[in-house]
DNA sequence: TTTATATTTTGCTAAATAACGAAATGAAAT
DNA sequence: ATTTCATTTCGTTATTTAGCAAAATATAAA
């Protein structure tokens, strides 16, 4: 019970789905996410593991960089229940689109070294 | 965005999700529910009004109580594919077992007047 | 109309959470 | 070996939330 109510509660946060949404599109490190959704490299970082947590994404280490992918080939019946029915549970609106558009030009050599 | 997130976070608490499944055998007020889970009456009826914001139940006043259920008959897409699919989204753990047999036996005659 | 009682609302407290900046970590480049 | 830089962890703050008891509301019974 405690386990399913984890669950929701990693989506129960605006910018933790805005980020599944983007990762729907394409693999971000932590630097091209924190970019999109202007928010402090910490947070985003702590919103990441969260949604790790519970198994909905899954981590790569990429040389210096970290990128983070939907977890699409879990074992997990709710997870895969989830992910496979992205457009059901969130509906694209505006700030979707718009943050589709930049996951795919944002790019890490850009705005990392900060 | 906001209102997906806050569907989630309607389903992020133990007590919300044991509430959803006792539903599920049958109708129930409020005084019900409480003597089941155990909690304040003013804390089951937050829980109630927190259910009812994201669509998940309905209520019905019949004399005296309120009669809550199932929002079975719901446009709301998202909701009808929770709730069609309860199984799968909440594990029947022990605790839910417990709740089912609990919820079946208890009578609002005996169990409110306090 | 008064009393009884089921539910909701209000006010409060303790715990959880999202946000930030700064410090710590770890891997790549020099 | 040292520096650089992406990420994580830590410490703090403001906000939200779950819980309770008490007061307010609403409906049924007397």
């Amino acid at each position: 019970m405690k386990e399913t109510a984890k669950l929701f509660k990693a989506l129960s946060d605006p910018n933790r789905l805005r980020i599944l949404k983007m990762l729907e599109k394409r693999t971000l490190c932590v630097c091209e996410i924190t970019d999109v959704l202007n928010l402090a490299t910490s947070t985003v970082s702590k919103h990441l593991s969260i949604l790790k947590e519970s198994e909905l994404i899954v981590e790569e280490k990429n040389g210096k960089w970290v990128d983070y992918s939907l977890n699409t080939t879990t074992e997990n019946k709710r997870v895969k229940e989830f992910l496979n029915n992205l457009d059901l549970w969130i509906v694209d609106e505006q700030i979707v689109k718009i943050d589709y558009i930049a996951a795919c030009c944002v790019d890490r050599n850009l705005v990392c070294c900060k």
